[in-house]
RNA sequence: GCCCCGUUCGUCUAGCCAGGCCUAGGACACAAGGUUUUCAUCCUUGCGACAGGGGUUCGAAUCCCCUACGGGGUGCCA
């Protein structure tokens, strides 16, 4: 284990956004890769906005995208408690350093941190008032993304708001300090602020640590301007797994946004990740969101599944639909999915795509009725088939083959004839998995009671 | 307003720190062809960017300055 020591410091007062969980995430790879630790710590000094139920999907999210937390809830360490709601008696104390030390003081109730550097008063336009301010020493920031950052701070800050309750630069650095963090990595959001937080190093006489800002998350241009927010399509992360999205491919999008592995590499698993992850690489500027790349590399990540892990994934959406219960036969199950495998894009739509291997009451294809149904004699070539078909002893593609080519040469046509017909009358669709295969594991009773179902049903 | 950080194809990005190998590479998306006698897969091709202006240099996407634009901060929110 080395001393590398990050933190992950969300406060529960919503849904999970994907900015959060790639902080996370950012913070986890790092941890990993360096033999550090990874600390979870909950920032719930907030009473008014804070919910348990914002906490447990918080939780949950980490959990799912598969990022485990060495110290926090549920996890005992050293340097416990790791809610700040729990630990003021630890604030307090720093608190009356900075008094102590002459660096804090009250006004209206509230404590505040106290610059040091000449005072003067200024019109302030954003406040719209006449304020004090101070000419501090300006701070340099070590920033592992941005190289060193210049700022100084004007004006003396809050620390204790006049409810009692420590403010988060206050707490953050504290906790920053007594939990020996050695790297922050956040949003870029707070890079203004760390000037705060260099400041508050310094009076407490701690070395500051490493910071890594990350760029922000934009909004898909067609949704707007600005960073993502919670309430735009694709932000959420609880979205993401209600749609059986798979969660490393969720963890490779995320990653992908703001960094790259710098070859032509794009699918990348975890284990990839966590060896090649570097934080110096890690783009700049804003990055958009693209919900197709995340579709893509979703997509990419099914198709490399073993059938096996495909099949208990699919399972769990097919019976999610209605599709498949526990006693749906295992090798069915397998046969299907493996022509499914390589077709269709995502588990969410799976259901839809596969649901005429589990039911009769499957979807007909408007569309593919149309195009496949009204052509002249579709009904004939369905009549001519199926006792072809029937009378098959063996129910396997190369039987199931001859009989159509059988049945072409005779009437000097193409089986492609006959196609388009049987694959509407048996999935009511014109779209679909490999067609032999198909009708091979959709069984040779399901096949010939369709076609019945369909020359009754379109004969003219 | 002030401060900080940014800006390469529509999008994510490689190249920038150590200037020439860049007629700027890849991926997604899009378009066209092809394969698959189906298709949402697959293959091929195409489309498409160094924000603008100055400077330094034999040479600049790469270094410097200015402008524009974008983002963030400027809360007794985090």
């Amino acid at each position: 284990m080395s001393d590398v020591r990050v933190r992950f410091a969300p406060s529960p007062t919503g849904s999970t956004h994907i900015g959060t969980a790639r902080t996370a995430l950012f913070n986890w790879l790092y941890a990993r890769q360096n033999d550090g630790v990874f600390v979870l710590r909950i920032e719930d000094t907030d009473k008014e906005r804070n919910t348990e139920a914002a906490l447990e999907e918080l939780l949950d999210g980490l959990e799912w995208l598969g990022l485990d937390w060495d110290e926090g809830p549920g996890k005992d360490g050293p340097y416990g408690p790791y809610f700040q709601s729990q630990r003021s008696d630890i604030y307090q104390a720093h608190l009356q350093t900075l008094k102590d030390k002459g660096r804090a003081y009250e006004r209206d109730g509230a404590v505040y941190f106290k610059l040091e550097g000449e005072r003067y008063t200024e019109f302030d336009s954003y406040a719209n008032a006449e304020i004090e301010k101070v000419r501090a020493e300006p701070v340099v920031i070590d920033d592992l993304i941005r190289g060193q950052v210049t700022r100084k701070e004007e004006r003396d800050f809050v620390i204790q708001r006049s409810n009692g309750d420590p403010s988060f630069h206050f707490v953050n650095v504290v906790d920053d300090i007594e939990m020996k963090i050695t790297h922050v990595i956040r949003g870029e959001d707070h890079l203004s602020n760390t000037s705060k937080h260099v400041e508050l190093f310094n009076a407490f006489e701690a070395t500051p640590p490493k910071f890594a800002h990350l760029p922000m998350i934009l909004k898909d241009p067609r949704e707007g301007k600005g960073k993502m927010s919670k309430r735009d399509k694709g932000a959420l992360i609880s979205e993401y797994k209600e749609r059986n999205f798979l969660p490393e491919a969720v963890v490779n999008f995320i990653a992908l946004l703001g960094w790259s592995p710098k070859d032509d590499q794009e699918s990348l698993t975890i284990d990839a990740l966590v060896s090649r992850f570097n934080l110096n690489d890690v783009q700049k500027g804003g990055a958009r969101f693209d919900e197709k790349k995340m579709s893509h590399l979703n997509f990419e990540r099914m198709k490399s599944m073993d059938l096996s892990e495909y099949v208990s994934t699919a399972r769990a959406s097919l019976e999610n639909a209605g599709l498949a219960s526990s006693d749906t036969d295992d090798a069915y199950l397998s046969s299907a999915l493996a022509l499914c495998q390589e077709k269709i894009d995502s588990f969410e739509n799976l259901p839809e795509f596969a649901a005429y291997f589990f039911s009769e009451d499957y979807a007909v294809v408007e569309k593919a009725e149309k195009k496949v149904m009204q052509k002249d004699g579709a009904v004939d070539r369905l009549d001519e088939i199926a006792p072809r078909l029937a009378a098959l002893e063996k129910w396997d593609q190369t039987s199931i083959d001859s009989a159509f080519n059988q049945l072409a040469d005779e009437k000097d046509l193409k089986p492609f004839a006959w196609y388009p017909v049987v694959r509407f009358a048996v999935s009511g669709t014109n779209s679909g998995p490999d067609f032999l295969p198909m009708l091979e594991t959709l069984g040779k009773e399901r096949v010939l009671k369709r076609i019945d179902n369909a020359r009754e049903r379109y004969r003219p």
